[in-house]
RNA sequence: GGGCGAUUAGCUCAGAGGUAGAGCACUACCUUGACACGGUAGGAGUCACUGGUUCGAUUCCAGUAUCGCCCA
């Protein structure tokens, strides 16, 4: 025997509250999950494996709506999964963030005046582990609010201790297929961060600057040219210029290549040399070549053999190649360098000039092109690799057009510079034999790469000797290698026995946002193609990012984000989810979050809000009506003996269920929570369960005992609202939990989150039924419509003729006299056919017609007659309309000729139609007079 | 400069070669024994612009404009 709502708030009888409240119970059930490890999977259990890894947020502070987001699609796909049976792990975890942390770390130093070198290496990562243990602990606390089904007891961090060895691990295998490479290259250097970055953390933007004309002497010069001019956006780099460049096609130098220029302030000779890639148009012709201070100058450099000058500290400031500008900031020694120019009078002009300069992702400052030594990834090999496998539909992007980003990406790729000069991170496992050169370290200094500094020494030893001194590199690497390592270090690997790698891997899918898909995406797939082999995910399903209300990108800097748990507070988790997925469409698009600041509401979270609390009702409605069952078996009832409205709403439900798997199933998570949110609506809450409500009234019997019809209404209903909420689950899991106990009264430790999906049954799906069943709420419509243009109050009841020539409209009709009677207040239909129709008296009345019914109610008196004119004017025009249209169609000699047959007669049926009614209507209208 | 996406009701967005839909907002009526976080009904659009293909284009093609993003 059931006893429903002993172990839920699920109030028991009439005293239940109208409203529901989602945070207690959100709270309760998060709880209970937890508690019985509900998400906790054993790959000992049957069950198909399923897998998605979550993008580890970064521990940099709290979670924003982007994480909320990201989180409500991945949950719903992989509680869907779990619906269906399958061995689902979604693991969770967070990462370091290097570069970010360790500037807010900084930052928050500096206030103290300090900085990270004052405290020493190990005091300032004792401070990030602290910094880490808040931000992650906030951040786990956050995820748990979201309601996310992972599997706490996996969680990871990329910092970890398994997680270090499997980077460890990773670098040394990669160095030793020569895949890692240290090496003197110009690199994005970040003035702020005083550290290398990547390509990928580097961001082009667009500013109003100048260009600087200059004048270099020729050296005795042998034309009528005494000097070349050379245009520049960065006169300061000009100190360390070590030639011009010209096409060798241009017929104004032709003949100067080879000669000599005097490099003004300097006073070095510099030669004017040759090359293809200099654009004749731009500027002079002529461009000043600084391998050291500019990646295209490099190239040159290096086609020439000419030498790189670095005239700039990793500061940022003028060196001692610099001359008199050293210790000038860049940006002062440009204003001093064009002064400088002036005075000797070699400033031709100065032009506005808009251009691009590339600036730190992370410290905001533009980045200096710098030489510098570091480590590098050779990216070539590893792109290839996942080129083939793309070719092999591997991965799959959803939706499709990421893969062609992807692809391009990765067939014009430079080497990754992996090397940053940060601490928090991990630490690059390469020491440097520093006894070698004199106990410091310089570019020549051997070096040993190794998983362990034990293994380091006893290599070292081996091959320098017992007395050698060795010294890890004191950088760290970018966090991406870390992270790209994710899909299987989180899973054991570099151990590939390891239960959760064998059961689990590769993940099934990625769900990500298209801004890593560089970053992290395409670093994760060429990492695992050179551990693992095989691309980590079969899918990597690319969605949007979220917007604010002015259709801004949200992001901590620009300061308009929003933060999920206000909103959760407000509206409760599922509302947020449920608003944040049915805004998506497709796939990858934007969403756009609406949102008041002032009051910090948002009307999409409202509407969810609200259906939620519909279902809510939709549920207490049912336990009011089934709490009086003894014993009942609910889920079983004869099939043949249902009204129509059961097998209708059960051939809805069918259709719902298959598309909403399928939806599920490809992605279309959006489309899943409309469909699912008009079905509930639509068909259950305002049909269905209007049309049952007098069966379960019994109103219809004089018995006080149950009858047989409202046994089956009430099963059906069951069957109905049970099905709904486990297919509403992946959107709304606390919500549908609480609503599932209280329905069925199973124990608390038993979870709707864990039930298997309702099976499909296609035999229940009758499309005929459901056709019928519009025609019929569309005749309801009308009927009301004609209520209410007529002014007839909602309480007052009159009588309604139904005339209609097509049959089958004139059996649903028939059958459903009763429920057209309750649901349009009427006191007395009757059905009649056109010929039927014909043979009744003249009568005042009100005439409504569409399609093929014709409303009459005769309500004589009740109405005032320019209303009722109106309407049938109305009416009139609109079919007055339909014909000319139709008729100009079919006139159409080309039309009738060309176009399909079936749809020219179409076009005839509906004009048959419309002038069928047009008909009805004038007759009407004489009528009134 | 190359590429991608968007442009449909006041807002957020679906849609499909045959004359446009949803949710929200809005208007009117209604506190009806699930729900006012509700019900019923209603108003609302030159489908960005210009050409082309077609019997027919908002839908397909080309171009233009505006906005956004990515790459250089």
């Amino acid at each position: 025997m059931i006893d429903r709502a002993k172990t839920t708030n699920f109030p028991e009888s009439a005293g239940l509250p109208k409203t529901y409240d989602p945070i207690g119970t959100e709270n309760r059930w998060q709880r209970a999950w937890e508690e019985n490890g509900a998400f906790k999977p054993d790959p000992n259990k049957p069950g198909d494996p399923f897998s998605i890894v979550i993008p580890p947020p970064n521990v940099t502070g709290s979670l924003h709506m982007g994480h909320a987001f990201n989180t409500a699609l991945i949950d719903t796909i992989v509680r869907y999964q779990r619906l269906q049976g399958k061995n689902v792990l979604c693991l969770p975890g967070t990462d370091h963030a290097s570069i970010a942390v360790q500037t807010i770390l900084e930052k928050q130093l500096k206030e103290e005046g300090l900085t990270r070198r004052d405290l020493g290496r190990s005091s300032f990562l004792e401070k990030a582990w602290e910094w880490k243990e808040k931000s992650g602990g906030r951040i786990v606390d956050q995820l748990k609010r979201l309601g996310y089904s992972v599997d706490w007891s996996r969680e990871r961090f990329t910092l970890d201790e398994g997680l270090s060895k499997a980077v460890s691990e990773a670098f040394v295998r990669l160095y030793e297929k020569g895949l890692i490479y240290r090496g003197e290259y110009l690199v994005n250097w970040c003035p702020a961060s005083c550290s290398a970055v990547s390509d990928l953390e580097v961001e082009m933007k667009e500013v109003d600057g100048y260009l600087w004309h200059f004048q270099y002497p020729i050296v005795n010069s042998s034309s009528d040219i005494n000097f070349l001019e050379v245009a520049t956006t960065r006169p300061e780099t000009m100190l360390g210029d070590v030639a011009v460049a010209v096409n060798p096609l241009d017929e104004r130098y032709k003949h100067l290549i080879g000669e000599k220029l005097t490099l003004p302030l300097v006073g070095r000779t510099i030669p004017i040399i040759a090359d293809h890639h200099v654009d004749q148009n731009f500027g002079t012709g002529c461009v000043k070549v600084t391998p050291a201070h500019d990646p295209n100058d490099f190239d040159i450099g290096q086609r020439h053999g000419l030498p790189q000058i670095t005239v700039m500290t990793k500061k940022g400031t003028m060196n001692n190649n610099a001359g008199q500008f050293e210790g000038l900031d860049r940006f002062e020694a440009r204003k001093a360098v064009v002064e400088s120019l002036k005075d000797e009078g070699l400033l031709k002009k100065i032009e506005p000039y808009k251009h691009s300069v590339p600036f730190s992702d992370r410290g905001k400052v533009p980045v200096e092109p710098l030489l510098s030594t570091q480590w590098f990834v050779k990216m070539d090999p590893l792109a290839n690799k996942c080129s083939k496998f793309l070719e092999e539909g591997k991965p799959q992007f959803i939706p499709n057009r990421w893969g062609k980003v992807y692809k391009d990406w990765l067939t014009d790729i430079r080497d990754w510079c992996i090397s940053r000069q940060l601490w928090w991170g991990h630490r690059i496992p390469a020491w440097f034999v520093i006894s070698e050169t004199g106990n410091k370290v310089i570019n020549e200094t051997p070096y040993i790469v190794a998983r362990t500094e034990v293994e380091a020494m006893k290599i070292a030893k081996e091959k320098y000797g017992n007395s050698v001194e060795i010294e890890q590199d004191e950088d760290v690497l970018d966090t991406w290698f870390s992270s790209g390592l994710w899909p299987f270090s989180t899973l054991g690997w570099p151990d590939e026995n390891s239960t959760d790698f064998r059961f689990w891997y590769p993940t099934n899918t990625l769900v990500t946002g298209f801004d890593i898909i560089f970053f992290w995406v395409a670093r994760m797939t060429m990492m695992a193609g050179v551990f693992t082999d095989q691309i980590p995910f079969s899918d990597v399903y690319i969605h949007g990012l979220v917007r604010d209300e002015q259709n801004r990108k949200m992001s901590k800097s620009a300061g308009n984000g929003i933060d999920p748990l206000l909103l959760i507070d407000r509206y409760g988790t599922d509302a947020l989810r449920f608003a944040l997925v049915r805004e998506v469409a497709g796939a990858g698009q934007d969403i756009r979050l609406d949102y008041d600041r002032k009051s910090n509401t948002s009307l999409t979270v409202e509407a969810s809000r609200n259906f939620a609390n519909k279902l809510w009702n939709a549920t207490r409605f049912a336990l009011i009506n089934l709490d009086d069952q003894k014993n009942q078996n609910l889920d079983k009832f004869d099939y043949t003996q249902l009204q129509l409205s059961d097998k209708w709403i059960l051939s809805r439900l069918s259709r719902v269920n298959s598309e909403t798997s399928n939806r599920y199933e490809n992605y279309a998570l959006g489309e899943a929570a409309k469909g699912l949110y008009e079905f509930a609506w639509n068909d259950f809450c305002d049909w269905y369960l209007e049309l049952i409500k007098r069966r379960l009234n019994n109103v219809d019997s004089s018995s006080t005992e149950e009858s047989l019809d409202q046994q089956l209404a009430k099963s059906v209903l069951y069957k109905v609202l049970s099905d709904l909420l486990i297919m509403l689950h992946p959107l709304m899991p606390h919500l549908t939990e609480e609503l599932w106990h209280g329905l069925t009264g199973f124990s608390e430790d038993q979870f709707l989150a864990l039930q298997p999906w309702p099976t499909f049954n296609e035999e229940d799906l009758n499309e005929d039924l459901e056709n019928s069943f519009s025609e019929l709420f569309a005749s309801i419509r009308l009927i009301r419509n004609l209520r209410a243009e007529a002014g007839l109050k909602p309480s007052q009841k009159v009588p309604v003729l139904l005339v209609s020539g097509k049959s089958t409209l004139i059996n649903i009709l028939k059958t459903s006299i009763n429920d057209i009677e309750v649901l349009t207040k009427a006191k007395d239909v009757q059905i009649l056919t056109t010929q039927e129709a014909k043979l009744l008296p003249p009568m005042k009345f009100l005439a409504g017609v569409s399609g093929e019914l014709e409303v009459v109610l005769p309500i004589e008196g009740l109405v005032d007659i320019n209303s009722l004119r109106s309407r049938l004017e109305k009416d009139l025009n609109k079919a007055q309309k339909e014909i000319a249209n139709l008729n100009g169609r079919l006139s159409n000699k080309n039309f009738v000729d060309k176009a399909p047959t079936e749809v020219v007669s179409q076009c005839r049926e509906k004009l048959r139609e419309a002038e069928a009614q047009l008909r009805l209507v004038q007759q009407r209208l004489v009528g009134l007079d």
